[in-house]
DNA sequence: GTCTATAAAGGGATAGAC
DNA sequence: GTCTATCCCTTTATAGAC
């Protein structure tokens, strides 16, 4: 009985320590970076001791990568995450920059997450690597995938035009949000993602 | 004259101090980050000591500022320098990315920069916006002002296209070299720079 | 398994000699 | 103006108690 109370208290506020010191490890990394974070400040983050945090990763680059490939896997399916959606392809273009644009403005984490990797990846380029497997690629090829399934757009090179729309998109986020440049070079997303849009349906057309 | 000669030998090797202190300082910062950086691998690297680095710069995070101010005013000039060229648009923008991208996968250096400035960018948000007035502001501004001055391009917002094409070359850049994504994503650049010209050319047709 | 305490090294910054 | 030597704090990592 006493055993089960204190599991359950255990549980109250975290999963097991692991998840705890990955918890602590997430909001320090992305706040700080690699070099600019202290296993002290993990430790204190995750609610644990240094020792405890030393116990379950062998040490500080080990924990970063692991914490680093977890977010990379958990960061794609949020806009392609349900199968790619069907209906006119210049609506459903529409839709999807617009969500994807929404997505990265909002989550604090993603943008964290983008500054840390790419600010790792001179030191870490592995982990750079992993993290275009993980969330680069993937939205290429489904979005090339998509434009090539569409013969109407009379697309010649899908997958060239799939990293310029998403080449666009990433870059917008990165110099509005990333880099705090919406005062700057201020542009609301609707006019990047009606010239987008535009090009694609005048390519078909013209090239018809 | 013995003052000459020594003048002369402490010239031999660098310009004065300041300028050599800088010098040691890109080395160091860009290759390492801001917190992965020490004033004592500054002051090896210059080949001076670490009080001669504090006698001319007031910390670490003054040194660093002027650094990146620096380099960001050095870094445009190097594609749009010579004022935007004449001729056939499309044979020109086709010119224009390619030097692009030729100089952004050369030089190390601003690959450097990048990861630096996005990576530091959440802890010092006004420098990041410092680059985007002088790297990335400059250069879109030139390219809407190259396209809307070319009615026949039938151009709706030549500002948003602009970003548009700037942030296609930018991200295929950060996605082939700045995260090493060259053998997980292949793409000849010469693929993307075709996409480009042919979604202008065909655009100014449909919409003619 | 987890904690406290500590060892060993590194880093920012300065005092004082020259 | 520049250097050497040093202060003091932080950091990584571990030993040993419980």
């Amino acid at each position: 009985m006493a055993r089960i109370k204190v599991d359950e208290v255990e549980k109250e506020n975290s999963l097991d320590k692991v998840e705890q010191i990955l918890q602590g490890a997430m909001q320090e990394f992305l706040k700080n970076g690699y070099a600019g974070t202290s296993m002290d400040k993990v430790a204190v983050a995750a609610g644990v001791s240094k020792a405890t945090v030393y116990s379950h990763f062998q040490d500080k680059e080990g924990l970063f990568k692991v914490l680093v490939e977890k977010l990379a896997g958990k960061k794609f399916n949020s806009i392609f995450g349900t199968q790619p959606p069907e209906g006119d392809p210049t609506i459903v273009l529409r839709q999807l920059a617009t969500k994807a644009l929404e997505l990265m403005a909002i989550d604090q984490e993603h943008s964290a997450l983008m500054r840390v990797i790419i600010g790792e990846s001179g030191r870490f380029p592995e982990l750079a690597q992993i993290c275009v497997r993980a969330m680069i690629k993937p939205v290429v090829e489904t979005l090339t995938q998509y434009l090539a399934s569409h013969p109407e757009l009379k697309i010649n090179d899908p997958e060239a035009l799939a990293r310029i729309l998403v080449g666009s998109l990433v870059h917008f986020h990165i110099v509005q949000d990333v880099l705090h440049g919406k005062d700057i070079l201020p542009m609301e997303s609707d006019r990047l993602i009606n010239t987008m849009t535009n090009l694609i349906i005048n390519n078909a057309q013209a090239s018809s």
